[in-house]
RNA sequence: GGAGGGAUGCCCGAGUGGCUAAAGGGGACGGACUGUAAAUCCGUUGACUACGUCUACGGUGGUUCGAAUCCACCUCCCUCCA
C-alpha cells in the first residue's frame, strides 16, 4: 500500500487518517481541489442484491465522510450493468434480472442505508443515479465511434484485470472485456451530468477509475480524479463480512440489528483499532485508548465498536437496544427480549422447534447438534432428540429461549 | 466448421464395475480451552416418520446379479485448429 501523503484538505486528512486511503491518481492536485471547492464524487454498486453488505461498507463510509465534509456523494447504481449480466462472477452464468427486479433492489438498497447518507436536494445530499439512464440508450456504431476509438486494446491486454485471465489461459469474454470501457463511460457521462470529478472505489477497481480518468481527459479535457480504499480483510486473513449465515447485510430484513451488532462485537482482537477507524467516527485520542486495552478488556472496546457501527447503519437507538439485549443475554443470562424471535404452538417436538427457530437447517442437523451438545433450551442442553417442549417450558414472561452454542440465540412464543 | 478435454456432495478435488453416502483438503457448525476473540485440539457435515428407509456423482435411456465408474444419445463448459 502506498503511503498516504501529507493531506491539507479536511476530507482527505481524515480519509488517511481512518486508514481508508489506498492510492490516488494525482493527490496534490486533487487534494487542492477538495480545498477549493465543493467536490461530487461517486461510488459505484452493483444492485443484484435487494441489499448491500459489509464488505460495501469502506465505500458507504467513504461516502458519508465526503457529505460530512461538504462534498456531495452519489451513489451509482449498476442498473445498466446488471442488465447485461456482469460475468466476473466466473462460472455460473448469472440470472439476468429484470427491470423491475433491478427497480425493487435499488429502492431496497436506499432503505437499508437511510441512516447512513442523507439523500435529497441540497448542496451536499446524496443522490442515486442508475447508470441504465444512459447505457440502456447507446447505439453500437456511435458509441463505438465516439467512445470506443479512445480505448487502445494494447493497453487493455495490459490491464491486471484482463492480463491475469490470459496469462492463465482462463476465458475472457467480449462482454466482460467491455466492462471496464462501460465504466470508464459512467465517469464522463456523470461528469457531464452532475461536475463529478472523483470516482472512489475499492483497489481492486483501480484499473477501471484509470480508465474513467482517461476517457475524460480525451473526451471532455477534464481532470478527474480516482482515490482507491484498501481490501478489508480480517488480521487472520479472511475475507471480511462473511459469518455462518453468509453475507452480512446491511438492510434490517436481512440481518437484525442485534445480529449486525454481534457481527462487530465478534472481531477478532487484532482488528478492533483499525475497524474503529474505518467503520465508527469515534475521535482519535478514544480509538487510541480503546485499542490499547488487554485481554478481556478488549471486549470493552468491542462494545463500543460494535454499538457506534449499528448506530451508523440502524440509527442510535436501535444500536443501543442491540447492545442492550446483547448484555442482558450473554452477562445475565436471561432471556431478553429483543433477540430474535419466533412463534410457535406448544406443545411440539424439540427438532420442529430448532428448525422453525432458524437454529437447524431440518431435522437431522437439529438431531447432530443435539447429539454434539451443542443444542440448549432455557440454558439447559438439550440430551433427547424425542423431547417434546410443552407450556411448562415458559419462563415467567411467557416465552422460552433455545440456544445453538454459545452464541445464538433464539426466543420462542407460544402462538 | 474440425479435433480434443471436462461436468462428483457448500467449494476444491480423489475415485475407472461390488469393500462408496462416495478419500483428502477447505469452509461451516458443535464441543474443550478462553474473553461472545485468535490459535490449538476433538467431534459433526445428504434427507427422513432413524440401529431402518429413501435420495445422490450434468440429463435421458441401456448393459449387468450389481454402475459415479461400461455403452448410446442429449445438455452445458473449456482448450486447440480453421
Amino acid at each position: 500500500m502506498p503511503a498516504a501523503p501529507a493531506f491539507q484538505s479536511e476530507f482527505l486528512k481524515t480519509f488517511a487518517a481512518r486508514g481508508a486511503y489506498y492510492d490516488c491518481s494525482a493527490p496534490q492536485d486533487l487534494d487542492a481541489l477538495f480545498a477549493k471547492e465543493r467536490v461530487t464524487a461517486y461510488i459505484g454498486f452493483d444492485c443484484t442484491a435487494d441489499s448491500l453488505h459489509v464488505g460495501s461498507l469502506v465505500q458507504l463510509m467513504t461516502l458519508r465522510r465526503l457529505q460530512q465534509a461538504g462534498h456531495r456523494p452519489i451513489l451509482l447504481m449498476g442498473g445498466g450493468t446488471t442488465k447485461a449480466g456482469d460475468p466476473s462472477g466466473k462460472d455460473e452464468t448469472r440470472l439476468i434480472l429484470t427491470p423491475e427486479q433491478i427497480e425493487a433492489n435499488k429502492q431496497n438498497i436506499l432503505g437499508g442505508i437511510r441512516h447512513l447518507l442523507k439523500f435529497g436536494d441540497g448542496p451536499s445530499d446524496a443522490i442515486l443515479v442508475d447508470n441504465a439512464e444512459w447505457l440502456d440508450k447507446l447505439e453500437y456504431i456511435p458509441f463505438l465511434r465516439d467512445v470506443g476509438r479512445h480505448f487502445s486494446v494494447n493497453r487493455m491486454l495490459t490491464m491486471d484485470s484482463v492480463k491475469l485471465r490470459l496469462d492463465r489461459d482462463q476465458p475472457l469474454s467480449f462482454l466482460e472485456f467491455n466492462y471496464s470501457i462501460m465504466q470508464a463511460y459512467d465517469f464522463v457521462e456523470l461528469y457531464k451530468r452532475y461536475g463529478c470529478k472523483l470516482q472512489s472505489s475499492g483497489s481492486d477497481q483501480w484499473g477501471n477509475v484509470v480508465s474513467g480518468i482517461d476517457l475524460g481527459r480525451r473526451m471532455q479535457s477534464a481532470q478527474l480524479f480516482g482515490l482507491t480504499t484498501p481490501l478489508i480483510t480480517t488480521s487472520s486473513g479472511a475475507k471480511m463480512g462473511k459469518t455462518s449465515a453468509g453475507a452480512v447485510w446491511l438492510n434490517a430484513n436481512r440481518v437484525s440489528p442485534y445480529d449486525y451488532w454481534q457481527f462487530w462485537r465478534n472481531t477478532e482482537d487484532g482488528d478492533v483499532g483499525r475497524f474503529l477507524r474505518l467503520f465508527t467516527e469515534l475521535p482519535e485520542a478514544e480509538i487510541a485508548r480503546l485499542e490499547k486495552l488487554q485481554g478481556a478488556e478488549l471486549n470493552d472496546a468491542k462494545k463500543v465498536l460494535a454499538t457506534e457501527a449499528t448506530a451508523i447503519l440502524h440509527g442510535r437507538e436501535a444500536a443501543d437496544k442491540a447492545g442492550d439485549t446483547a448484555r442482558r443475554a450473554f452477562e445475565e443470562g436471561a432471556s431478553a427480549d429483543g433477540l430474535p424471535t419466533i412463534t410457535a404452538t406448544l406443545p411440539d417436538g424439540i427438532l420442529n422447534l430448532a428448525v422453525a427457530a432458524g437454529l437447524a437447517a431440518s431435522n437431522s442437523e437439529a438431531r447432530k447438534l443435539i447429539a454434539n451438545n451443542g443444542l440448549k433450551l432455557n440454558d439447559t442442553s438439550v440430551s433427547d432428540p424425542k423431547l417434546t417442549v410443552d407450556a411448562s417450558a415458559l419462563n415467567s414472561d411467557g416465552v422460552l429461549k433455545l440456544s445453538s452454542g454459545k452464541k445464538k440465540h433464539v426466543l420462542v412464543k407460544p402462538a
